[in-house]
DNA sequence: ATTAAATACATGTATATACACTTAAATAAT
DNA sequence: ATTATTTAAGTGTATATACATGTATTTAAT
């Protein structure tokens, strides 16, 4: 039982920052490392990375249904993720099978397996009870944040 | 000019979330993402990665002084950067320069060469330029999302 | 003083990211 | 109908991430 670095002042020993937005920019990135590391300690235990349990997920909100590899390159948090070679691991892996298109020849279709529902399942649980302990903010705040960063991406480029 | 894509739920295709911390997690990394994704475009023109930028802003605090490595890691954003090499990189192009610590032979010692230092002055400039014209939020908001930030990664685990 | 433990860095491997390029197939244009 | 363009996926390369291991050196313990 450990207590996380807070203060992003502490977590990167420095305190030279710009401005408050300047300083938000930082928080954002290393509080996103942050959850990626925690999530990454939980997903190890069922062999899997980050990224291939994002696919997982991803498949999941179709099934049964399959989907093209552009649909789920679509739906990623990290939009320059090289989804293919995901999908082969997971193909080695047997949670993902991979098909050609029926409707286009172009395109494979993914489902998951029996066995990719199974460690999905499985893992989502673990990952959950993760989150509930080691993110105790409440739902207002939770709802001020997603506020806020979408008000951060919403400008004119 | 575009408008970048402000909703979460149209940058990843999806609005099946378990509540809103759940929300707030992927709006996290996502905006973590493409806070990334923008930057790394004009560091791009100066042949600069994002994690080589991090590195040469970490000497900068330093300057004129040496950092060893670990000093060095210590303050990365992303704590399992494997920050020797990043520097390697760096020493390839002649922005910084390594040397044999005098006082611990273990130890490897870097600062930034002057064309490190033109460099990082350079790219600042357009970082700092795009973050003005990209993020538009007020002081005080800034401050809210530190103090969210914060108070999400502040909890017993 | 010698040995054991810890530290700093480098190296190795698997996976992911970022991006350019290739190939095949589908769609649009003529 | 033929050609051109666009699209989907895969491949290749450089860099980064995550983590385990190796090696030399320093510090601590005996």
């Amino acid at each position: 039982m450990y207590f996380c670095i807070v203060k992003l002042e502490q977590a990167i020993q420095s305190n030279k920052f710009k401005n408050e937005m300047h300083k938000a920019s930082l928080n954002i990135l290393y509080t996103a490392w942050w959850l990626k590391t925690q999530m990454s300690k939980v997903l190890k235990e069922f062999g899997l990375t980050h990224e291939q349990y994002n696919v997982m997920r991803i498949l999941k909100g179709k099934y049964p249904e399959q989907m093209c590899v552009k649909d789920i390159s679509c739906r990623m948090i990290e939009k320059s993720s090289n989804v293919p070679r995901i999908i082969d691991r997971l193909v080695l892996k047997k949670l993902v099978k991979r098909a050609d298109s029926p409707t286009d020849k172009r395109e494979t279709v993914i489902t998951l397996t029996q066995a990719g529902i199974a460690v999905l399942a499985a893992s989502t649980e673990s990952v959950n009870q993760l989150m509930e302990q080691m993110v105790q903010i409440e739902t207002q705040e939770a709802q001020e944040l997603n506020r806020l960063l979408e008000r951060m991406r919403g400008t004119e480029v």
